[in-house]
This record gives structure tokens, C-alpha cells and sequence, in this order.
RNA sequence: GCUCAAGUGGCGGAAUUGGUAGACGCGCUGGAUUCAAAAUCCAGUUCUUCGGAGUGCGGGUUCGAUUCCCGCCUUGAGUACCA
């Protein structure tokens, strides 16, 4: 009997559908354990071999769950709202709801034929309305809370309306808008219900306001920070720029504190902790206040202006001597003096045109501009210069800098670069070439009462006389600010919100879902409004609590509804919960369900979510656990990112061309040149090292053949034309084992194929490839490896290879490429070797004329092979180390081969270590030795110690520390003993030439190594 | 610039507490089988001037270092000069 994978993969993946083998109880004995993977978004393109990665990983690891003994959930759904799905609408005029169906069913597809355990019945998708009601709710939830510094959690908003309708305002420890004015009771009780509204909305922890966002014209819509890179966005390059406009946030960082607390509870690598806490960004330090010495322009009767500045160092606050603001700052135009005033604004020009990226990483250029105002120093009262420099940004902190060139490097290159002179306040230390940024073993000097004080101590000295002066106070500052929370997108959960008076309403939980309306186009309007303002019926009825037609609007029970839609992370910040519960319509999870399953215990997915979406759905489970809706304060106990599968990518070299002397192209001209397009060249040594230019030979050929090509008969050896081959992409299918292309596959590609239909190709040698069958002419590519994606055409598809090698073929062979966590280029050759092993075990098992196993004692040798698989396979997956657990079922099989082992005590506990890493092959031989039930929930096998005693060792034998040879000796052989046999050996007095030795090492059980 | 990873044969990688470097697999070479091919099986495969050398480079600790320490180089990922 063969192994006929397709069949029997098909046979078992339709049983476990059927069985709903894996179909996860909310009640049961056994001990829980939930293991997730990162929410998809389901692609167009489809799954590519780096996708199933975690998923294998994560199966492996539920399936070996269930081996010992627990209630595994494995959910898999679909984050579906997204970019990709509307970009294509806006394309095509296909309803994004259409488009990812279709994308949903191929994910599917591609799921199910590698074998996953998932619960299927648990499935969700952010899209469906029945999730995104849910999604919704926390959203109002979120509106009707505050954040009570002094109980340290969100509060209903209902507790803060009866606190300002006791007492006002003035007591309230809340996190809220830095701008707030004081009211008392009688205040409030006499505010109108709008102006009421309008303070609340200080408070609640998602609220409206005009912030300063990414606006990206090309594509209609506000970009995250992480989705522009260079200054242009991400998807297509557009240019991008500030804007204010009305958002909705969230107020995440009143988090912040927690968000970083939580970190040292939870299992995660600690790169990816420290990326978390660089993101929140905790700096504990000082407001300081710098009074602006009035000047020509900065002399405004009544108030004076005034530098904010946030400090970590106080404590050397005797070492500035200049400030320096942020270019854009809002004063450096109130400040500056009129003879500064040019130079001033032209620099402000040329910053503007550096990208944020540049200004930060490009620390060799220095520039700046003096503004020709002072500021007074709070202590000395010496007037200090003030700067502009495109080093500190407007949007950190408070966009001004108090400069202490002795203390840090940027300030003291400025200083230096502009002559600004550099006061030394450390005392002892030199720094004539470099400043001193440490805060350890400083002890302060020339700065009046802070003389002789360690960093500690001058730090605080310096704010209580800050505080004195009330120029400054202590503060700690984060870096983490309010969420945006609002898309100008159609593709999203739309808000339950209305209008009244331009004040955001929340629409009651019982008339959820508020559904995406229809459009007729997915663009923002020709006014600049977001799509949904395209929707003829997308108005709120207050009598009917119904959407109703927008002609109907009268601003009395009729109201206009929110515009914007809600981003990516809204409906993944708490998609873990709904797998609990997935069909529950009551609430977004029963409590039984919620209590049962707690959180996740092992999470699997991409290092790109490092900073969205797992601090993101961290913020929204403390609150949900504030509001007492879960018990939880963190959802993901263990988290690992696996490593991005690179793809080998495929080049071909396009020519394009110079003329050193246009004049010359006098008889044949521009048309020349016009004849000369799209031609590409055969991958060389020459030209993959760098050597095109100088390879003489081949130019001349080359340039005979362009001559031919372009029908030039004359003389005319093109000296004066450089050639330059630039690499273009060309998708990795058409390219074989041996980097030649496929050129008549390349030509007929349905994407592409167009545009190389005219395209000449040349070899090696120089001349044309004639594309008659017989020519044994060959055109070679270039390759490099890079990120897998399918903009580079080198994605592999999953597809092919399941059909050709099988499932149980792909999981080993992705989880035998290498570390889980590690980046790690795929090569489709390669498989061959797992392959192979499949075979190899069908052939253990299965006989030309059925099974081959028999009821035979296993031998001492067949128990050592079986118990020492069990011992590293349990290390391995308890430790994660896949890659080597399938090299150890690989040794197991080649020994028991070896052994011609037939026994079934053996080969049947074998199978089940097999199981969770390919679980077709090992249920089709379970059932085949006649077991009833899956293989999935059998016990794991138990490791027996004695299996495992040797009697002997083969002691390597090193001379100063080299191994030389080996020599068996009995294990109970004490050292005395060692050193004799080994000292009388005749290779040890061979290798010795006579010497006597320094020392002989003895490590029983280890090693003997001998010195001198 | 800063932060975090990672550098081991032709390639992916192994060596889990400092103890036989290169397990396992790919590829390659030779052989068996076959009319032939595929498939399968067997043997070999770090380099070498055959003394040795060798885990990015230079030092150090140790009887012994891929593993620990110091300094550097390169590559990758992230990034917000947090003042």
C-alpha cells in the first residue's frame, strides 16, 4: 500500500468536520487551555507558505494540549473590515461586503487543507453585524466613562455628573483635557444641557475633538503614524500632511501607568516589552517655565510669553545657556525680532520640506536659526538665547528644549556648531570634546545652592525652588497620547452616534447594530466628507429609534448620524472574548463563558502588531475590567511573534541608456533610442558583481546586437552610449530551480504578459534568444532574498504544494526551516527531505500487503529510541523549538528502520508524539491499527527514565582541550581508573610523544582532557 | 542617531547547565537497481599544504568557549533625539 496523501488528508479533514472533533466545550472537568493565533485579514492575494507559519505552530501546540489532557480552544476568524477590500471598491464598484466573502471562502479553503484543529463553530468576522453590535456597545461604553485618578479606574459618567452637581469640578482628580476651567455646583446646575455636554466630553475616555492628524489627500484619508513612512504614505506614496479636524479618540493614556505595569505580569519577549514601553514612554522629571524678556516684537501689553519646557534633568538647570524650539512652534513667530525675522522664516521653509524621519536619524547636519529673543533664567535672571531647531519636534513634549550642552550630546553639538558657550556644571569632569549625559556619579557644581549634590538630590532640590518661584513643578510625562479613533472610510463599523446641536448622541443598546448603510461609490464626497456621506438613508429617527431617509432630517426627532467609520483596531481589541461565546446575543459574552476561559494563554503572531494591536486591546480589557464586564487585567498571558519567511526574489535587468554627447545622435536621433525599449538581459557574473561597466567584450556585443536591433547599418560604434541594466521584479514562477526564466510563461501571464509581448530578451553571450522550441539559448535571473510579499512577485503559494507533497508534508517542513521566532528564507526545494520521511514511516508501518505490525517485545534498543523521542519531543514543544523535535522524529524513524522494528507497543505510542505535527498520516495509521477514536485526544505517552540507563560511555579524549579520539568505558569506572586505562592507552602515548603531562582532567560521565 | 535581534559548511540549521562543533534535512559526488528515467537503497560530503586550522573580527577568563566577559564589524527589524 502507497501513501496516498491527497486521499487520505481529504478522508481525515472531512471526518473531524463531520465528528466536530475539535469543536471546544464552555463546561468541562479538565483544565482549560486557549491557544490563539493573530486575527487574519482576509486578503485578496490569499494565503502565501508565510502565513500558515504561526498557525502550524500554534496547531502543534493546541493539538499537544489536548494530548495532555486538556479543553483546548482554537478559534480562527476574520478581522474583515480594511483598506484592501474598500481600495477595491473604489476600483471596481464591488461592494467591499462581496469582495471579502469571496477572499473569506479562498482563506477557508486554504485553511482547511492543511489540517487545522480549529473550532469552526466559534468563527467571527469584525464585518458581521451581529460581531460589530458588540463592538458598538463597548464603544458607548466607552463614552459613558470617566477616569478617577483617585480610585485608579474608569467610573461611569453617571458618578461624575452627581459629584459636579454636589460640589463642582475642583476636587475631581480625573484624567481629562488639559484645558479645564473651574466651576462650582451652582455652575454646573445653571450650564444648559449643551453646555454641559461639551464639558463632559473633557472627560469621557472616547470623546471629540479638533486634533492635528495625517491627512492624506491622495487617498481621502488620516493616517496612523506607522502607515507613513518617509514622510509619504505607506500604501502608494502620497504626499501627507497636518490638518486639523474633528476626530474621535480615545484616551489611552490614562492608561498609561497600568499599560506599563502590566508588562512585568505577562510572558512575552522582553524586546517586545521594551517596544511597549517606549511606546508609552515614561519620563519622570519637571515643567520649568521660561519668562520671554520682552523685545521689538515680543512685548504684548498686559501678558508676557512664556517657554514651556519639559525636563528629565532639573538638576542642571544651571547648565542651559540657550533654548531651542521646535520650528513650527507657536511662538516663534510672536518672538522673533525683525532683524532675525528672514533668516528665521526661510529656515522654518526648509524644515518644513524634511520629513520627520530625516530630522531624527540625520544627527551630522546641525542647523538652526537665532530668533533674536532671550528668555530669562528662572534663577540667575540671565538672559538666555532663544534657538529654532529642527532637532527638537513640535509634536514631543512641549516642543521647546532647555539646552544644557554639558549634558547632552545634541545640545552640545548645537552650542558647538553656533559658538554658543558651553558652562561646565559637573564637577571633575571633562568636557571639552564630548558632553556627560550620565545621571551616575555627578556631582554638581557652579549652580548656586545646588553645589556638591548628587543627580538625586539636585533634582529635587530644583523643584522645590521651581515650585517656589512657581516657574516649574515635578511632573512625569508619557509620550503616549490620545488614540484617533475616527476613519474617513465607508469599509468600518459605523458609530451609534447622532447629532443634536452639533453634540454627539449615543444611541441606545437595544437598537444595535447601527448597520453600514448602502452607497452607490466608496469615495469621500466632492465636499471633502467621508463616504458614508454618499448614504441617501443614513439618518436617526428618535420616535422610531430607526435609520431613516437623510431628507427626513429636522433637527426636532430626526437627527443627522456620524459620518466617520471606526479603525482597524476596533473590532481586534477584544475579538478574544466573542470566541468564548461567539453566539451569544444577549451579551458579548456570558459570564460563565468569561470566567471559564479567563484569557488567552498562548498567543502566536506577527512583531507588526507590537504597538497597535496588543497595546491597543490591552487598553480595552483594563476598562472593560473596570466597568466590571470581565475579571481579567491582561489578555494574552504568552505571546510569540514568529519570524517573517523570506522569499527569494527573481530579477531581470531592463536597459535603459545615456548619451554622453546628445549631438552624436544625429542620423538615427530620438527614433533610435525609441527602438531600444524593453529589452532585457541575461543575469551575468559580471553584472552581479558590480562589473557590467568594465566587461569590454560583452559591451561590444551587446551593442552590435542593439545596433541590429535597431536597424543602424553604419558605422557608428556607439562609444558615447552607456547602457545601464536596471533590475526589475519578475514573479518567481516563471523562474526555475537553476534561475532561468520562463520567457514564453512570462508572455502569456495574464497580469503582465502584455506588457513583455514585444520584449527582446538576450543571452549571455549577447545576442538575441530566438524563442523557436530548439534553441538551447537560456535567460538567467538574479536573486536576492527578501520579505515575502506579493508586491516583490515572490510569493510562494500553499496550494501547490499540498497537492504535490500533502499538509502533513507542509506543517513539518515549515516547522523543520528553522526557530519559530526567527526571519528565515523559504526554499520550496527543500520539502523533499520531510517528504521523504513521510514516506519512510507509511513504509514502517504499512506493508506491500497492509500493516506491519505485530505484537513482538520491543527490544532494549526499540524502548531507548521510543522513550528518548518522548523525553525531547515534550522538551522541544513545551519550549517551542519545533524545528528540532522534527529532526528528532526524523533520527526515530531512521533507528527504528534500522532496528526493524515491527512492534506495536513501540509504534503505536509513536504515532501519537507524531500527531500534532502531521495529523493526517498518523490518524490514517491509528485507525488502521484498529482504534475506534481519534488519535487527537489520546493520552500522551509517559517517558520512562530507565529506558534510557547506558552501562558504558564513549569518553571523547582531549589533549588541551582538542578531542583526539574516544574510548568506551564502563559508566561505573571511578576517575582513578579513567586515568589509567586512558594514560595506558597506546594512542594517548602516541599523542603524548614522550610528555608528560601537566594535568589529566577527569569529568566521569563527561570528558578526560589532558594538559601539557 | 537610538533600541532590540542575529552572524556556525554550497544552503536551512543543530549543539537546552561551559565538556566529542557541523545532528537532521537540502544540494552535490560516486555506486546499486532499471532498456532508460522517476522512485528507492548504499557510501561520501567544513577547509586543509594531511602538520593542523576552524562557529563575523580582536582580546580576555578557563584544563576546556558556538556558549561567559570586554572592545569592534556586518546584517536584519523597530523607531518617537522624551530633552
Amino acid at each position: 500500500m502507497n501513501y496516498n496523501f491527497n486521499e487520505i488528508e481529504k478522508k481525515w479533514q472531512d471526518h473531524w468536520a463531520k465528528q466536530q472533533t475539535f469543536k471546544a466545550k464552555n463546561t468541562s472537568d479538565l483544565p482549560k487551555y486557549y491557544v490563539l493565533d493573530m486575527f487574519p485579514y482576509p486578503s485578496g492575494a490569499g494565503l502565501h507558505v508565510g502565513h500558515p507559519l504561526g498557525y502550524i505552530a500554534s496547531d502543534i501546540y493546541a493539538r499537544y494540549k489536548r494530548h495532555k489532557g486538556f479543553n483546548v480552544l482554537h478559534p480562527q476568524g476574520y478581522d474583515s473590515f480594511g483598506l484592501p477590500a474598500e481600495q477595491y471598491a473604489i476600483q471596481t464598484g464591488q461592494h467591499p461586503a462581496v469582495t471579502t466573502e469571496e477572499n473569506i471562502k479562498t482563506y477557508r479553503r486554504q485553511l482547511d487543507q492543511i489540517g487545522f484543529s480549529f473550532d469552526w463553530s466559534r468563527e467571527v468576522r469584525t464585518s458581521d453585524p451581529s460581531y460589530y453590535k458588540w463592538t458598538q456597545w463597548i464603544f458607548i461604553q466607552l463614552f459613558e466613562s470617566w477616569y478617577n485618578i483617585d480610585s485608579n479606574r474608569a467610573e461611569s459618567i453617571d458618578t461624575l455628573i452627581s459629584v459636579f452637581t454636589a460640589e463642582g469640578n475642583a476636587k475631581v482628580n480625573a484624567v481629562c483635557d488639559d484645558a479645564i476651567s473651574l466651576f462650582s455646583a451652582a455652575d454646573w446646575n445653571s450650564f444648559s444641557s449643551k453646555e454641559q455636554q461639551e464639558i463632559l466630553l473633557k472627560y469621557r475616555l472616547t470623546y471629540l475633538a479638533e486634533t492635528e492628524v495625517n491627512w492624506c489627500p491622495a487617498l481621502g484619508t488620516v493616517l496612523a503614524n506607522d502607515e507613513i513612512v518617509n514622510g509619504v504614505s505607506e500604501r502608494g506614496g502620497h504626499a501627507v500632511m497636518r490638518k486639523k479636524m474633528t476626530q474621535w479618540s480615545m484616551r489611552i493614556s490614562a492608561y498609561a501607568e497600568r499599560l506599563l505595569k502590566g508588562l512585568d505580569q505577562i510572558d512575552w519577549t522582553d524586546s517586545l516589552k521594551e517596544s511597549q514601553r517606549n511606546w508609552i514612554g515614561k519620563s519622570v522629571g519637571a515643567t520649568v517655565k521660561f519668562k520671554v524678556i520682552p523685545n521689538d516684537t515680543a512685548s504684548v501689553e498686559g501678558e508676557l510669553h512664556q517657554i514651556p519646557v519639559f525636563t528629565t534633568r532639573p538638576d542642571t538647570i544651571f547648565g542651559v545657556s540657550f533654548m531651542t524650539l521646535a520650528p513650527e512652534h507657536d511662538l516663534v513667530s510672536q518672538i522673533t525680532t525683525d532683524d532675525h525675522k528672514a533668516e528665521v522664516e526661510a529656515y522654518i521653509k526648509a524644515t518644513a520640506k524634511r520629513s520627520e524621519r530625516d530630522r531624527i536619524a540625520d544627527v551630522k547636519t546641525i542647523t538652526g536659526a537665532f530668533t533674536g529673543a532671550y528668555a530669562e533664567h528662572p534663577f540667575t535672571k540671565e538672559p538666555i538665547p532663544v534657538w529654532i531647531g529642527d532637532y527638537v519636534l513640535a509634536g514631543y513634549g512641549t516642543g521647546a528644549v532647555m539646552s544644557v550642552p554639558c549634558g547632552d550630546q545634541r545640545d552640545y553639538d548645537f552650542a558647538k556648531h553656533f559658538n554658543i558657550p558651553i558652562p561646565n556644571i559637573f564637577e571633575g569632569i571633562d568636557i571639552s570634546e564630548e558632553a556627560y549625559g550620565a545621571k551616575d556619579n555627578v556631582i554638581i557644581a557652579n549652580s548656586d545652592f545646588l553645589n556638591g549634590l548628587s543627580y538625586k538630590e539636585a533634582t529635587k532640590k530644583a523643584i522645590v525652588a521651581l515650585e517656589k518661584l512657581e516657574q516649574g513643578e515635578g511632573k512625569t510625562n508619557y509620550r503616549l497620547r490620545g488614540a484617533v479613533f475616527s476613519r474617513q472610510r465607508y469599509w468600518g463599523e459605523p458609530f451609534p452616534v447622532y447629532y443634536v446641536n452639533d453634540m454627539p448622541q449615543m444611541i441606545a443598546k437595544e437598537h444595535l447594530p447601527i448597520r453600514l448603510p448602502e452607497i452607490e461609490k466608496y469615495l469621500p464626497t466632492e465636499t471633502g466628507e467621508p463616504p458614508l456621506g454618499r448614504a441617501d438613508v443614513w439618518a436617526w429617527c428618535t420616535e422610531t429609534n430607526t435609520v431613516v431617509a437623510n431628507t427626513k432630517v429636522n433637527n426636532t426627532t430626526i437627527f443627522p448620524l456620524e459620518l466617520n467609520t471606526m479603525p482597524g483596531w476596533a473590532g481586534s481589541s477584544w475579538y478574544f472574548f466573542r470566541y468564548m461565546d461567539a453566539q451569544n446575543d444577549a451579551v458579548f459574552a456570558s459570564e460563565n463563558a468569561l470566567n471559564y476561559w479567563e484569557s488567552v494563554d498562548l498567543y502566536i503572531g506577527g512583531s507588526e502588531h507590537a504597538t497597535g494591536h496588543l497595546l491597543y486591546s490591552r487598553f480595552w480589557v483594563k476598562f472593560l475590567k473596570d466597568r466590571g464586564f470581565v475579571k481579567i487585567e491582561e489578555p494574552f498571558k504568552k505571546l510569540i511573534n514568529q519570524g517573517m519567511i523570506l522569499g527569494t526574489s527573481a530579477f531581470m535587468y531592463r536597459l535603459s541608456y545615456i548619451y554622453i554627447n546628445e549631438s552624436e545622435i544625429d542620423e538615427t536621433g530620438t527614433e533610435f533610442l525609441f527602438k531600444l525599449k524593453n529589452i532585457y538581459i541575461s543575469s551575468s557574473e559580471s553584472l552581479n558583481n558590480n562589473e557590467f561597466q568594465s566587461n569590454i567584450d560583452y559591451l561590444g556585443k551587446l551593442k552590435s546586437t542593439l545596433k541590429e536591433i535597431a536597424g543602424l547599418s553604419n558605422n557608428n560604434n556607439l562609444e558615447d552610449l552607456t547602457i545601464i541594466p536596471l533590475p526589475i521584479h519578475v514573479k518567481v514562477q516563471y523562474v526555475n530551480a537553476s534561475n532561468e526564466l520562463d520567457i514564453p510563461g512570462l508572455k502569456n501571464d495574464s497580469e503582465f504578459g502584455e506588457d513583455y509581448k514585444n520584449a527582446i530578451f538576450i543571452s549571455d553571450d549577447g545576442g538575441i534568444i530566438s524563442l523557436d522550441g530548439d534553441s538551447s539559448d537560456v535567460f538567467k535571473v538574479s536573486r536576492e532574498v527578501e520579505k515575502m510579499s506579493k508586491s516583490k512577485y515572490n510569493v510562494v503559494n500553499p496550494d501547490q504544494i499540498v497537492t504535490d507533497y500533502g499538509a502533513d508534508s507542509l506543517r513539518l517542513y515549515e516547522m523543520f526551516l528553522g526557530p519559530l521566532e526567527q526571519a528565515k528564507p523559504w526554499n520550496t526545494a527543500g520539502i523533499t527531505g520531510v517528504h521523504g520521511f513521510l514516506k519512510k514511516l507509511w513504509k514502517l508501518y504499512m506493508g506491500e500487503d497492509g500493516l506491519n505490525i505485530t505484537e513482538a517485545t520491543p527490544t532494549k534498543d526499540n524502548l531507548k529510541t521510543l522513550h528518548k523521542t518522548i523525553k525531547k519531543v515534550e522538551e522541544d514543544i513545551e519550549s517551542f523549538s519545533f524545528n528540532t523535535s522534527v529532526s528528532t522524529f526524523m533520527i526515530a524513524v531512521n533507528e527504528l528502520i534500522a532496528q526493524k522494528c515491527t512492534s506495536k507497543e513501540i509504534l503505536e505510542p509513536f504515532l501519537v508524539l507524531l500527531s500534532p505535527y502531521a495529523p493526517h498520516i498518523t490518524e490514517e495509521l491509528w485507525h488502521q491499527l484498529g482504534h475506534q477514536h481519534s488519535i487527537s485526544t489520546t493520552p500522551f505517552p509517559e517517558f520512562d527514565a530507565q529506558h534510557l540507563v547506558e552501562s558504558s560511555k564513549n569518553y571523547p579524549i582531549s589533549f588541551n582541550g582538542k578531542m583526539k579520539f574516544t574510548l568506551e568505558l564502563p559508566m561505573e569506572m571511578q576517575k582513578e581508573d579513567i586515568e589509567k586505562t586512558v594514560m595506558a592507552h597506546e594512542k594517548t602515548i602516541a599523542h603524548l610523544e614522550g610528555r608528560t603531562p601537566k594535568k589529566v582532567i577527569i569529568i566521569p560521565g563527561k570528558i578526560v582532557n589532558i594538559v601539557g
